[in-house]
DNA sequence: TCATGATGTGACCACTGGTCATTTTCTATG
DNA sequence: CATAGAAAATGACCAGTGGTCACATCATGA
């Protein structure tokens, strides 16, 4: 195996995945272009679709790679969790250390919202790895909800909560604080999913 | 004054507009491009450009006209309220009205998550004839509140979960019926902003 | 040394939002 | 009517987009 060939390439790849990294932080996804990525790592545009099909491609590549990282974290220390609201504030830590990559949560939205007009994108999106989805809250919720209110619908209100403030951070409106939203997440899903 | 001119100047302004809101209802906001627009109502590229300074504006004018119906019927319902719950049943009657033109709350968020990158669009966009902005809600609903919790923060919370909807909606996550929103939402502001 | 296949290139495609000199059409006045 | 001047409509043009592909370059195994 030409080793060294094989070396090269990976480089290239990763050159090309910081460039991107670096330029959609500082102009979001829409606004970078693959010819900007080629020319900022150093290479002519033809290279980058050695690599990647598309640029959602790479995006979505880049983004399980953020997502697997919070991911271990995150259900090692839920399993410690002893009921609904603890639950909850362990979910709302991981999300809180999502947002406060500010920057990324923007380009995020922004992408979620490219990918609703393809079929393709959109079902990658409704994965678990790219998005804190209903699925995936609702296995994390189900053995602590009380209740006969469906857990899934718990996550979707948690996620529909997180997304809408990430909506009102984008348009830097100002009014809501994460502790505002964390707070009513919590207070919402206790209502519905533990017995007063 | 020539009003014959005038008259024809109108119409072909209207003309463009019903084949505008026509294709972004089908394509979305970006996917449908100005030369289309002119092309299906039957005029040339250049045209366009005289009754609107950019695609944004345009969009702006159609959402301001939808608006400004709803808002009447709203403002005149809500002042019979009597309370908090009463006043939120109300607000999200007219929400409702706004989800059931499916195509367009879609459309809608698309076009947010295009503003956010541009400060003029962005800071249009935050006023109160383009979205239910933290500050109208907060209006309609200070009288109601009998705590000390802040009515912006009552408003801006309800609003992130609507727009959460938006998102939810638009993957076709299918997990949330509007219902469900709906009573959230209003337990939300009621267990924040009413004396139990 | 040289053939082979991997890696890198940039002109090319059909398209975008937006501009503007030019042409067409209308109308007010002599 | 004729015509000057204004308003409306046009489409070639610009710099850019995501994506393709025939070609050049280079490392490697024989």
């Amino acid at each position: 195996m030409s080793t060294r060939q094989q070396e090269k390439s990976r480089q290239t790849m990763e050159e090309l995945m910081e460039s991107a990294i670096s330029l959609f932080a500082s102009k979001g996804f829409t606004a970078t272009s693959v010819a900007e990525i080629t020319r900022y790592a150093g290479y002519a545009k033809g290279s980058f679709y050695r690599h990647w099909e598309s640029k959602s491609q790479l995006f979505l590549q880049i983004v399980e790679h953020k997502m697997r990282s919070y991911r271990d974290e995150r259900d090692r220390r839920i399993a410690d969790a002893r009921d609904l609201e603890e639950a909850m504030r362990i979910i709302w830590d991981f999300l809180e250390t999502m947002v406060s990559d500010h920057e990324w949560a923007r380009i995020f939205l922004e992408f979620t919202v490219h990918s609703m007009r393809n079929d393709d994108l959109c079902a990658e999106m409704r994965r678990s790895q790219y998005r804190l989805s209903e699925d995936i809250f609702a296995e994390l919720v189900r053995p602590f909800v009380t209740t006969d209110y469906p857990a899934e619908k718990i996550g979707a209100l948690n996620t529909a909560l997180f997304e809408g403030f990430m909506v009102h951070n984008a348009l830097e409106t100002g009014v809501l604080e994460l502790e505002d939203v964390r707070e009513a997440a919590v207070a919402l899903a206790v209502s519905k999913g533990m017995k007063q």
